[in-house]
RNA sequence: GCCGAUGUAGCUCAGUGGUAGAGCAAUACUUUCGUAAAGUAGAGGUCGUGAGUUCGACUCUCACCAUCGGCUCCA
C-alpha cells in the first residue's frame, strides 16, 4: 500500500468522523480535519461539553456509516456559491475559510490547515459528498467508504484554538489513528504501550532519579542522589569535550536587578515569563535570571579588553528560571528551573567561523557517545516580521550569512527554519533523534550582534580604536533536565556502564561471603567505581531480580568460588549470558568506562 | 493560560451515600541459601485541599491545588 493511498484512507476516515459527529450532534460546527502522522484529527465546535466517554459511541457510529458503503462524490463550484452553500447550513468556520480563500488566495495560517482547499484552482472550491454529508475539501478521497478498512481508533480529545490562535474560540479536537489493516493498527497501539513504559516520568520515579514536591512547587524538579550522579557525569563529559577549546569557567548569582534585563531587551520580550523578586530593603526590583548572557556580558565589561584577549569564552553550568504556563509543564521535559550548560564567546567577526566549528565538534562528539543521530537546522529570521527581532535586517543578513558559510563549509545537510531564530540572532539548531524515533531540539549555536550593542561592549583593536565584539551563545545538552528526560527514554532507564548511577551490584550468596564483598567494594570505591552491596538476607535469585529491576549494569554473584579466587561471573543488566572476568580484567573493564 | 480527564497506603490498583481493601515495597522475627520473587507476623490512609448538600460524604455539588492528554508559547 502506497503512502498516498494511506493518506487518502486517513483523510476519508476524518470525513467519516465528521459525518458521525454530525449525525449524533446535528448542531455542531466543523473546523478542519487534516491527516497527521499515523492518523487524522477533526476540530469541531460542540454545542455542549463532551468528554472522552463519547468516543466509543462516535466510533460505533463511524463503523455503522462504513457499512452503508456510501460513495465519495466530488463536486466543484465557485467560491461564492460555496460560501452561500455553507452559510445556508450554518458552517461558519467553512465560510470563514472560503472568505479567506477569496480575499487572500489562501486559507493558510499554518501548513496543516491548508489541505482543505486546492490552491491550484483559486476561484473554484471543491466539496465532497459522503452520502448526504457535505464537506469543503480539496480531496482526494477513496471512491467509496467500503475502501476504508475500519482499522481506526479514536484516541483522544483535546482543546485546540481555531486556526491555532489563542485569541480565537477553542474547538474540540478529536484525534484518531488509522491504518490500512487491523494488524498495522494493533502494532501501532502496542508500540504506544511500549513507549509508555519508557516514559521518563515513570522511570524517573521507579529508578529514584528525581522527584517533585507540592511544597516546592510544580515544574521545580528535585534531584535525588542517583539523579545527581547522572547530571554530574553529563557535566563532566561536556567539560572534558570542551577542554581543548580554551573555555574559562565563571560563576554568577541567580538573580539580578531588573535593569539588566531591560538593557538586554529580554524584559520587554518575555515580561510574562519572568519571576519577580521584591526587596524590602531597597527600591530595586529584582528578577530570577531567565538566562545567563546578560550577566556574562557584565563580566566581559568589568575591565578593558584588547583584541589580543579575544576570543574570550565564558562557560557555566547554572540554572535559569522561567515562569512557564502551568498547563505545559511536563516531567523534566518542561520545567521552571532549567539547568543550562551555557557558554558565551566574545570574539571578532572573523573569529566566529572557527568558534562555531569548534562548538560543532563538541556537539558531534557529545551526541555520538549516546548514539543519537543529529539533524541540523539553520534557524533564521522571517523578514516579513522584523518587529519580532532586535536589530536591522542588514545585520541579520550578515549573521545568517556567516552561519550558512559554516554549514556549507562542513558539507553537512541542513534545513532552513524561517522564523525559527532567537529574537537576538540566528541559530544553528541540532535536533537529536532518540529511541523509538522521537526528536528533540537540544544543542544550539547562536550568533548575536545585539547584546554587545545594547551593553556597549568594546575591545581595543590593533590600531587603538574601539571595536564591538560579536557574541556566540551555545549549549551542548540544551538543558540538563530535558537532556535527562531524553536519555532516560533513549535507554529505557538502563544507562550504559559509564553513566549508570550504580555501576556494579555485589550479590553475596550467603553471610559467609559478606566480608569478602565489603573488602571488594572498598577496593572498587577507591578506583571511583560506583558500587553497592546487597546485604539483605534474600536468596541469590531475588538479589539478581532486584538488581535487574533497578537497571544496574553489572551484577556480581559472590560465593565460595569467587572468594576462592575463581573469575567473577558478571551478569549484564541481569541477563543470563554473563561475562567471566578475573579481578584484574574486572578492574580493567571498569576503568575503560570512566569519563 | 485555555479545553478535557484523573487524584484511595511508599508503588500498582480494587471499592461503596452508613466511618477502607489487595498485591508489592518497608518493618520485626525465622531462614544464610549459587544465578530473575524464602516463610510468618504486626504496622501502615483526615480516600489531593477547602467549602457546600445531607441525619450521615471517600462517594453528590462547587472552588482550589497537583498530575495526565492536547492547544498556545518556548530567550
Amino acid at each position: 500500500m502506497s503512502e498516498d493511498t494511506l493518506f487518502t484512507i486517513r483523510h476519508s476516515t476524518a470525513h467519516v468522523l465528521a459525518k458521525a459527529v454530525m449525525e449524533l450532534y446535528p448542531s455542531v460546527k466543523l473546523g478542519v480535519g487534516p491527516v497527521i502522522e499515523n492518523g487524522f484529527f477533526y476540530d469541531i465546535a460542540f454545542p455542549e461539553v463532551i468528554s472522552e466517554d463519547v468516543l466509543p459511541a462516535i466510533e460505533a457510529k463511524m463503523h455503522e456509516i462504513l457499512k452503508r458503503k456510501d460513495t465519495f462524490r466530488r463536486e466543484e463550484m465557485s467560491i461564492d456559491e460555496a460560501i452561500a452553500f455553507f452559510k445556508k447550513v450554518h458552517q461558519d468556520f467553512k465560510v470563514e475559510l472560503l472568505q479567506d480563500l477569496k480575499e487572500k488566495g489562501t486559507t493558510k495560517v499554518n501548513p496543516e490547515e491548508a489541505m482543505d482547499i486546492d490552491t491550484a484552482k483559486p476561484d473554484v472550491a471543491s466539496v465532497y459528498y459522503t452520502g448526504d454529508f457535505v464537506d469543503l475539501c480539496r480531496g482526494p478521497h477513496v471512491a467509496n467508504t467500503s475502501e476504508i478498512s475500519g482499522a481506526f481508533k479514536l484516541t483522544k480529545l483535546a482543546g485546540a484554538y481555531w486556526r491555532g490562535d489563542e485569541k480565537n474560540p477553542q474547538l474540540t479536537r478529536i484525534y484518531g489513528v488509522a491504518f490500512a489493516t487491523q494488524d498495522e493498527l494493533d502494532a501501532y497501539l502496542i508500540m504506544i504501550e511500549e513507549a509508555k513504559k519508557r516514559d521518563h516520568r515513570k522511570l524517573g520515579q521507579e529508578l529514584d532519579l528525581f522527584a517533585f514536591s507540592p511544597l516546592v512547587g510544580s515544574g521545580l524538579p528535585l534531584f535525588t542522589p542517583k539523579g545527581t550522579i547522572v547530571r554530574k557525569l553529563l557535566e563532566d563529559f561536556v567539560s572534558k569535550l570542551m577542554k581543548p577549546y580554551g573555555y574559562s569557567r565563571v560563576d554568577i548569582p541567580h538573580m539580578a536587578k531588573v535593569d539588566l534585563y531591560k538593557t538586554s531587551g529580554h524584559y520587554e520580550k518575555f515580561a510574562d515569563d519572568i519571576f519577580h523578586v521584591s526587596s524590602k530593603k531597597s527600591d530595586d526590583e529584582f528578577i530570577m535570571k531567565p538566562m545567563n548572557c546578560p550577566h556574562h556580558t557584565q563580566i566581559y565589561a568589568s575591565r578593558p579588553r584588547s583584541y589580543r584577549d579575544l576570543p574570550i569564552r565564558y562557560s557555566e553550568v547554572t540554572k535559569v528560571y522561567r515562569d512557564e504556563n502551568t498547563g505545559q509543564l511536563a516531567g523534566l521535559s518542561r520545567v521552571r528551573s532549567i539547568t543550562q550548560d551555557d557558554a558565551h564567546i566574545f570574539c571578532t567577526l572573523e573569529q566566529v567561523k572557527q568558534e562555531a566549528l569548534n562548538i560543532y565538534e563538541i556537539i558531534t562528539q557529545f551526541y555520538a557517545k549516546f548514539d543519537m543521530p543529529l539533524r541540523i537546522r539553520l534557524s533564521v529570521h522571517d523578514p516579513k516580521y522584523m518587529e519580532k527581532y532586535l536589530g536591522s535586517n542588514e545585520t541579520w543578513e550578515t549573521s545568517v550569512g556567516i552561519l550558512r558559510n559554516v554549514l556549507d563549509g562542513l558539507k553537512k545537510e541542513y534545513e532552513v527554519g524561517v522564523g525559527e531564530a532567537a529574537f537576538y540572532g540566528p541559530k544553528i539548531d541540532f535536533i537529536a533523534k532518540y529511541a523509538i524515533g522521537r526528536e528533540w531540539q537540544l544543542a544550539t549555536i547562536q550568533l548575536d550582534f545585539n547584546l554587545p550593542e545594547r551593553f556597549e561592549l568594546e575591545y581595543a583593536d590593533a590600531d587603538g580604536t574601539k571595536k564591538r565584539p560579536v557574541m556566540v551563545h551555545r549549549a551542548i545538552s540544551g538543558s540538563l533536565e530535558r537532556f535527562m528526560s531524553v536519555l532516560i527514554e533513549h535507554y529505557a532507564g538502563a544507562f550504559p556502564l559509564w553513566l549508570a548511577p550504580v555501576q556494579v551490584r555485589l550479590a553475596p550468596v550467603g553471610e559467609a561471603h559478606l566480608a569478602f564483598c565489603e573488602k571488594l567494594k572498598g577496593e572498587l570505591v577507591e578506583l571511583d567505581v560506583r558500587v553497592d552491596l546487597d546485604d539483605s538476607g534474600d536468596k541469590v535469585g531475588a538479589k539478581i531480580r532486584r538488581s535487574a529491576g533497578e537497571k544496574i549494569p553489572w551484577t556480581l554473584v559472590i560465593g565460595d568460588k569467587e572468594v576462592g579466587g575463581e573469575p567473577f561471573n558478571v551478569r549484564v543488566f541481569g541477563q543470563e549470558e554473563a561475562l567471566d572476568l578475573d579481578r584484574t580484567a574486572l578492574i580493567v573493564e571498569l576503568k575503560k568506562h570512566a569519563i
